[in-house]
DNA sequence: GCCACTTTTGGCAGGCTATGCCACAAACGG
DNA sequence: CCGTTTGTGGCATAGCCTGCCAAAAGTGGC
């Protein structure tokens, strides 16, 4: 509780801040975990406490956010449309990320240019779209295991990370949540009624 | 050309399917490339020429059934519909397999069963989905980095791989197209709509 | 001021994937 | 039979990741 015990030569966010930055600068492939350890400062054990893995530098607070999604859609009420009830609980799931938003938008590029990390099989990314999935199946009277509604888990998470990633390369605004809430709508009505428009 | 050199200890495609039964009866994480290679009877070295990674044992077929999609999107008349060319491309580039049923079905599911594998970052699977999104850019007048073109490649291409893993699950049909179509055409209509059918 | 306790730090060893280099083995053609 | 071609496999190396354990650096109690 107190300020027992050594303490940390630096705080989590401004090392992950820090980290990142190295990353993105020599490229996620080009650089590594000795790279980061000494440009950062620590051993690379030591690093490796803060970040178990590679990936968990870029993904880490990404996959934190993921993980209060299934506990927003199961507090909303059952009268909430499902498109309104997913794109709510969407963005809502990642809007408290508590990171400004250089380092976010350095984060989401960093993925969107690295094939590599474009989808991690860590368990909050999965849990993620299977949050979406479980909501699908109850809200439409089906089971998880249905095909539509397996296919709708992934191809909500698909739409949701790539409207992440365009935003951090190619948006304009300052948030994302109008670029990921314009990117479900089009999925929601179909792609090629959406470009009629 | 003829049959000069020393010939093979077995060809690919058996060795393919034996490296992957392995793979699927100890769990891809659990079985270590010695594993493989002590159960097929080769080197490491060895199996690493065959299969550069080892995650190449599961999508290297995949993936070059991926590198036709671009030319058939290419080739498709103008006259056809966006979404059944797409269809049409889908679906045609992984029909021509030539790899019996069973060992199709273990490869989805195994990838489906492992989240590691749910999306690598290769080569064929980028190229996969950037085909995508430059034919529906194409087809609608707009730029390959728009938004609604970016976002529907990688939905389209969630949909497609979710769809192929459900069926090597779940699906009875002998053939895993129709189950492609299904997921494809409620993509392209929206969920939303397609459960209310 | 000294000691005990807590927490961070990091060195060391080891396993796994992946790759480059090189030598050996095995079949074929002349 | 010999040279060529091609598969095979050993050796070494780099990088990621993990477990274990000892040293360092603070705090709180006596």
């Amino acid at each position: 509780m107190t300020g027992r015990g050594r303490p940390r030569l630096a705080d989590a966010k401004t090392l992950a801040a820090r980290a990142l930055s190295v990353l993105d600068l020599h490229g996620y492939r080009d650089c590594t975990m000795s790279d980061v350890a000494a440009e950062v400062g620590l051993s690379i054990r030591t690093l490796h406490r803060y970040f178990p893995t590679k990936a968990d530098i870029v993904w880490g607070p990404v996959d934190t956010s993921f993980a209060t999604l299934r506990r927003r859609l199961d507090e909303t009420p059952i009268d909430v449309p499902l498109q309104v009830a997913l794109r709510d609980g969407i963005t809502a799931s990642f809007a408290d990320h508590d990171e400004d938003e250089l380092t976010t938008r350095m984060r989401m590029r960093l993925i969107g240019r690295t094939p590599e990390l474009h989808s991690h099989g860590s368990e909050p990314f999965v849990r993620w779209r299977q949050a979406i999935t479980d909501f699908v199946a109850t809200r439409t009277g089906s089971e998880p295991t249905a095909l539509l509604a397996v296919v709708a888990g992934a191809a909500v998470q698909a739409t949701t990370m790539s409207a992440l990633t365009w935003w951090a390369t190619h948006g304009a605004a300052d948030d994302p949540v109008g670029v990921v809430c314009e990117a479900l709508d089009a999925l929601e009505v179909g792609f090629t009624a959406s470009f009629a428009r």
